[in-house]
DNA sequence: TTTCATTATGCTTTTTTTTGAATAACGGCA
DNA sequence: TGCCGTTATTCAAAAAAAAGCATAATGAAA
C-alpha cells in the first residue's frame, strides 16, 4: 500500500515532524469525514460557504467585495444571499442599491445569530467525527 | 460542489401526506442535514453510494449487475471497487475474471464488516442531526 | 477449442455545474 | 444633473463530473 497524502490531509503534513507523531499517523489509516448544512423550506439555507460569505459581508459591507475576497463569483454570492433572505421571517442581509459608493449591505442581528448557530452546530459535528475516527479500522 | 448542497432533499416531499405531518412541517421550517463518508490514505474510501454498491454486489455476485441495478455506470462502479480494495490490508471485494458466466465477484468478510461499520456510523449521525434539528429557529 | 458474460481500461460524448461577460437600474452626493 | 460603484439579472462560455462506447483479456465449462 502506498502512502501518498491526499488533499484534505494537509493538516497532517503540516504538523510537527517528531517521531511520535509519525508513529501515530502510520497506524491511523482512516478518517471519519463529512459535511453539514441547514435546509429551509425551499432547499439549501445555510452551509460552510454561505456562513463564510455572511462573515465577509459583515466585514466588508458589500456582496461584491465579499465574493471577491473568497474567490466566489458575484453571481453565486448574490444568489446565496437571496435564497437565505427568502427563507427567514427577518432577512439576514440588508441590501441598499445605489447611493454613496453605489450601495452598501450589512448583516442584521438575525444574520449574526445565524452565523453563531451554524458554527456551534459545526463544532459539535467535528467532535462527533473525531470520536468516530478513533474506532475506524478495516 | 463548494458548500454541500443537498442532492437528496426528496425526503420531505416524499413523506406521508397526512394533516398532522403537514402541521409539523409548517412549524418546523429548518432541518439540520448532512452527509458523511470515510477517507483513506488515497482519498475517498466509503460513502453512501459505495456501501449500496457493496450490498448489491453481495446480492448479485457481479459488479456489472450491481451497477446496473442502481443505475450507476459500470465504469464508475469498477473504479469505486478498485479504490476501496487499494486502501485496505485485505480487499473488500474479490473479483474473478473469466470462467463460468464470464466471472464472478463476491464480498469478503472485511467487505461485510465495512458495510456494517458505515451503517452504524450513519445511524449515529442521523440521530445527531435529529437532535440538532429540534433547536433550529431563525 | 469454442463459447460466454464478465472484468479491465482507454477514449469520446454528454450532462451538469460553475463562472464570466454584458447591461440595466439605483440613488446619495458633489 | 452627472458621477460612481454597487445591486440585480440574463445568457453564453467554460470547467468539471459523470456517463457511454468500444474493445481486449480472461478462464471455467460444454
Amino acid at each position: 500500500m502506498k502512502h501518498g497524502l491526499s488533499k484534505d490531509e494537509a493538516t497532517m503534513a503540516d504538523s510537527p515532524k517528531n517521531l511520535y507523531f509519525y508513529t501515530m499517523v502510520k497506524t491511523k489509516n482512516f478518517k471519519a469525514n463529512g459535511r453539514i448544512w441547514i435546509d429551509g423550506k425551499e432547499g439549501a439555507f445555510l452551509g460552510y460557504g454561505r456562513v463564510e460569505l455572511l462573515e465577509k459581508i459583515h466585514e466588508l459591507g458589500s456582496i461584491r467585495q465579499a465574493a471577491q475576497a473568497m474567490k466566489m463569483s458575484y453571481r453565486q454570492a448574490w444568489e446565496f444571499v437571496k435564497q437565505m433572505n427568502e427563507q427567514t421571517e427577518d432577512p439576514l442581509v440588508l441590501m441598499n442599491v445605489g447611493g454613496k459608493g453605489g450601495g452598501q449591505t450589512q448583516l442584521t442581528e438575525a444574520g449574526l445569530r445565524a452565523i453563531e448557530a451554524f458554527k456551534s452546530f459545526n463544532t459539535a459535528f467535528q467532535k462527533f467525527l473525531d470520536s468516530y475516527s478513533e474506532q475506524l479500522h478495516f
